[in-house]
Order: structure tokens, then sequence, then C-alpha cells
DNA sequence: AATCATTCTTAGACCACATATAGAT
DNA sequence: TGATCTATATGTGGTCTAAGAATGA
């Protein structure tokens, strides 16, 4: 109560402050500077508290209290970092994570000791997501698992004119007429909540990331001018366009961005369809092999290969029709065994950032680093000590402004006028 | 199980002003 | 076309407020 009444007259002291700020302003305005008045006229609640006759109440619950405070914008929620997560594995794994698994967030807890890390009983916060492995009928009935049901976020549809249409709105609309659960989820809290534009993290990217899952800046010659402004990649042995619309991250398109060179538009998050999805073709090893000889064979016809300027890409690594021994395939992942080798993908920007969410301490992360004996899980942890220390330690633009800011006087963190002899000149 | 009041945590607003930037002349 | 001027935007750090979660009755 005393805290609320200190709070209440702190805000009345602030008002008056800035209304004399501002009329000092104003009449600064007359002498050849003018500032913008931004101010909002409140209209008070209807209190239901007796009314006090002291002064400060009155000017509080006047209804010509003038505002200036910016109106708070959302807070972020303790659970949105759990929604993020789960977000990010929905799109990495569709289907091993679909989003209505996670369409109602469990309450926000502090996670387990570290002792405890992933006993069967208290590990559902994050395992919970593979109970659906133990009915992965689904492996057997979609033949193309990507092209059916494809993530809203990451909409296969290639189609340039609507991303054009979309993008001319100054938003990316995820209205892809779906009516699933998970189309729902998306549209709504996850679209609301989720910020992609903060997980842009360029020199991140290619500092931390290409630390641990290696060099993923695309060469020059993926930036195919002939394809019209869309980035090609080259990886895994497949080869395809990868139209703009496949972009994550980008919330309003890359002309919003500034001071970066746009032509680099590859540098920026981006996510691979193809490249994210559960690699369940085993035949690109044995075809890259097949392609090998091949080339071994066109080098000793190097007339043929002249002849042919813009041969067609191999799409044997595309090919989506699976031919799989399924009964290997579910006996494997019966165990509840992670479905995915443990080599890491080769470039991905939805692993990465899946990295980066602290789902448990420093400690436990440790702890776990340690209990994982280093690989892989010792490279992630290195590179999130190194973001946590990036993150915390504020990257200043303009040296200068700090010094000025340092050396600015303040009054309870807030920066105040400085003394100058002109005012005091004045006040005389 | 639902509701309410209280406590706790922490993200974001606030402040002045030097400097950067964009537009006009 | 480059130089100059003017107006507006930006960034900087310490403190405090209040939104939202947690907790207990």
């Amino acid at each position: 109560m005393r805290k609320q009444f200190g709070g209440l007259k702190e805000r009345y002291e602030s008002r008056v402050k800035v209304e004399k700020s501002h009329w000092r302003e104003m009449s600064s305005s007359c002498l050849g500077r003018t500032y913008a008045l931004d101010l909002e006229i409140i209209k008070s609640p209807p209190t239901s508290t007796s009314s006090s006759s002291s002064t400060l109440s009155d000017a509080i619950n006047s209804p010509l209290a003038i505002s200036t405070r910016k109106p708070r914008s959302p807070r972020k929620r303790p659970n949105q970092t759990y929604s993020e997560a789960a977000a990010l594995l929905s799109t990495a794994y569709p289907y091993i994570f679909p989003a209505k698994t996670f369409a109602k967030p469990p309450k926000f807890t502090l996670p387990p000791p570290p002792s405890s890390l992933f006993p069967d009983s208290s590990s559902q916060l994050l395992l919970f997501p593979f109970r659906h492995l133990h009915h992965s009928g689904f492996l057997l009935h979609h033949q193309s698992p990507i092209r059916e049901k494809p993530s809203s976020l990451i909409d296969s549809k290639a189609d340039t004119t609507s991303w054009a249409s979309q993008t001319s709105s100054g938003e990316v609309n995820s209205h892809g007429g779906g009516d699933s659960m998970e189309t729902d989820y998306f549209n709504t809290e996850f679209q609301d909540d989720f910020d992609a534009e903060s997980i842009i993290l360029d020199e991140e990217t290619e500092q931390g990331i290409d630390s641990i899952m290696g060099n993923l800046s695309v060469n020059q010659d993926t930036w195919d001018d002939e394809s019209n402004g869309r980035c090609r990649f080259t990886h895994l042995g497949s080869r395809y366009t990868n139209p703009i619309p496949m972009a994550m991250g980008l919330r309003k398109g890359i002309g919003a961005l500034r001071h970066v060179d746009q032509g680099n538009c590859w540098n920026f998050s981006t996510v691979d369809v193809l490249q994210i999805s559960p690699k369940t073709n085993p035949t690109i090893t044995t075809t890259s092999r097949a392609d090998k000889k091949k080339r071994k064979n066109k080098a000793e016809k190097p007339i043929a290969a002249a002849e042919t300027p813009n041969p067609k890409p191999n799409n044997t690594g595309l090919k989506l029709k699976l031919k799989l021994n399924y009964e290997n395939v579910v006996n494997a992942w019966s165990d509840g065994a992670s479905p995915f080798s443990e080599k890491p993908p080769a470039d991905d920007d939805v692993y990465a950032r899946l990295a980066q969410v602290e789902l448990l301490s420093e400690g436990e992360a440790e702890a776990e680093a340690e209990a994982e004996g280093g690989g892989r899980k010792a490279s992630v942890l290195r590179y999130k000590q190194k973001r946590h220390t990036r993150l915390l330690s504020t990257k200043i633009r303009y040296q200068v402004r700090k010094v000025n800011a340092d050396r600015r006087p303040r009054i309870k963190g807030r920066f105040v006028r400085r003394p100058s002899s002109s005012t005091a000149s004045e006040e005389r």
C-alpha cells in the first residue's frame, strides 16, 4: 500500500515534471526550435474509492490529467520461450512435433534440478512430443509428407505473385486457408507472440552456428541472376530453386532492412524446407556415388559436356517417393530413440535457433554436456555460452554516445537537464 | 475446481542531449 | 552536382513502474 501510494506520488511528480518540461520545451520552441507535443488526455476511470480530498488524488483523478507516458507494449510471457521452441520444433519436424500437441503449453514452471535431467517421469516437458512416435503409422501412410501438409509458416507454395501480394501489404499474411488446429495455432498464438525479427542473427549465425555446424555461407555462384531474384541453394546433393517465400525470419522482406547489403539476402535467416525435413531418403549417397562415376565418364567426354551448356541438375535427391523398409524403420524408432541421426544437419537456421532456446539453466546445460561426454553437445554449449555473454554485454554502436550518456547527470536513473550557466542566468 | 488477494519477477519505459540522417535550399 | 542548412531520428545507461506469473487462502 505504501509502495502504491509512493508510486502514485511519483507518477504525480513525474507528471508535473513532464508538464513543466513540456512547457519549457514549448516556450523554447518559440525561440526557433519546435517540439512535437504528443499529449494524451486521460479520462479517469470511475473510481470506486471514496473521493479523497487530497490534492494529490484529485490531481491524479482529474479528467484533465495529462499523460505523456507511452502505452506499454505487451510483455513477452515466460511461456513464450516454450512456445517458440515448440513452434521451431514443429517447423523442423512437423510430423514428429505436430503443432496440435503443444497447442496448450504447460504451466510455466522452473526446470527440474540437474540431478533429474531426463527422468522418465519429469521430463515430459521436453519429451512429450516423442509420444507421437509410439503411433508412428504416419511413416507408412504418407508418401510425400512434406508436400502433403506443409507448415503454415513455411508454406511451400512457391508462388512469387502471392508473395508479392502479401508483402505489398506490409505484413506476412499466413492465411493459408487451412482450418486445422495447426494452422489456427500458428495464426493466433504463435503469430501474435513470436517475433521472427528478433531471431535474425546475422553475425551470430555466421560466427556461432558456423563454428558448430559448419560454414553456412552460400557460394557466390548460388546466386543466379537468371533465376529472377531467387536464391539457389546447393547442398546435400540436391539442387533446387528456393524462392524468397520459403524464407523465415523476414517479416517485411529484405527491403525493410537498413545498413545491409541487400544483395546478400542469403545471409539472413532462411529455412530450407527440404533441409529441415527429416532425411528419409537413403538413396542419396548411392546416387552420389553414381554421379561421381557419371562425372568421371563425363570428364572423359568433355566434348559432350560442352555441347550441353545448361545441364539439368540431377534431381534424384528430390525424389519424394520413398522406398523404405518401413518395418525396420518402425522397429528402429520403437525404442524411443531419436528418429534422426546424431549427425547435425548441414545448414539449418532452425536448429541454430533451437540451440539458442534456453530451456535449461547454465549449470544444467553444463551437467548435460558433461553427461553427454562432449562432442556436439559441448560445441553447442560453448556456442550458447558465447552467445550468452555476447547478448548480456550490450553492443555499443556509438562509443561517443556512451561516453556522453555516462557523463550526463541523472536523477533516479533518468537523464536530467544539465545545469547550464544560461538557465541559471535566466532564473535570476 | 474456481476465485480472489497478495507477493514476486523482470521487461520495458523514462529521461536529456550529442550525434546521425534525411530533406530542402 | 556538391555544399550548406535545418529538422527529425537515434542511441546511450540507471532506475522505476507495472504486467504477468506464482502462491496461498
